[in-house]
DNA sequence: ATTTAATATCGTAATATTGCAATATAAATA
DNA sequence: TATTTATATTGCAATATTACGATATTAAAT
């Protein structure tokens, strides 16, 4: 059906699923990379940057902002946008915990 | 056009956006979730720990398995999954680059 | 050889995503 | 105020994803 049973899912592995999603198209990927290479806030050029037009990256920037992943504010007639580092850090817990979990554990069978 | 432009963008960036997208969905997380609980590799049930229907969770398999995020093995005549340590490497590595980068810096202006 | 059990594949309906042209909006500047 | 510049929104076509019933496959057990 398209839709995915959300209700069925924790609220945590709603969370988590809506973060890696918002990562997974490489335009994302590299708007993300930008702004860590840029090393602060930048207002505009991000659309210069990829080879899509203007409304597919304001589009992917949308889903960045509603994700949690990146901030904007209106700066002057542009739109200043960098890392919102509490996104970064729900991720990270999560492969944290993988890591943490592998490390102790080495029953791989497979 | 719902299809991705790939070519334009680095094999890096294509392999972190596929890697994310994996886990991009509830079910997916749940059940590399459940591979960590049960903290071994897990011959069959993962279908009755899911709250869909046994295609839909073969599916999801498939796809965790294609992204290099889950092993699978026929064992017998049931199949032993469990966590693909190297795919979690990737995108913990990531993760990791972005954590160094916002610990490091700090000019946040958003 | 049949039956059973576990898993995969096919087909299909419902919905979501991707991409862009056209257009709207909003602030800065002339 | 009119124009320019930067960004967002709308509308739509192409494609992808999600979900599941029906069916196929495969290996073990009877």
């Amino acid at each position: 059906m398209g839709i995915t049973k959300t209700d069925r899912f924790t609220e945590q592995q709603n969370k988590l699923a809506i973060l890696a999603k918002a990562l997974g198209h490489p335009a994302r990927i590299a708007i993300i990379e930008y702004l860590l290479k840029v090393d602060t806030c930048i207002c505009g050029d991000i659309v210069n940057e990829l080879p899509l037009a203007q409304p597919t990256v304001s589009q992917h920037l949308k889903e960045l902002k509603n994700a949690g992943l990146i901030k904007g504010n209106f700066e002057g007639n542009s739109i200043c946008y960098c890392i919102n580092e509490s996104g970064f850090e729900k991720i990270k817990g999560f492969f944290q915990n993988i890591s943490n979990h592998l490390d102790k554990n080495k029953k791989q069978c497979c």
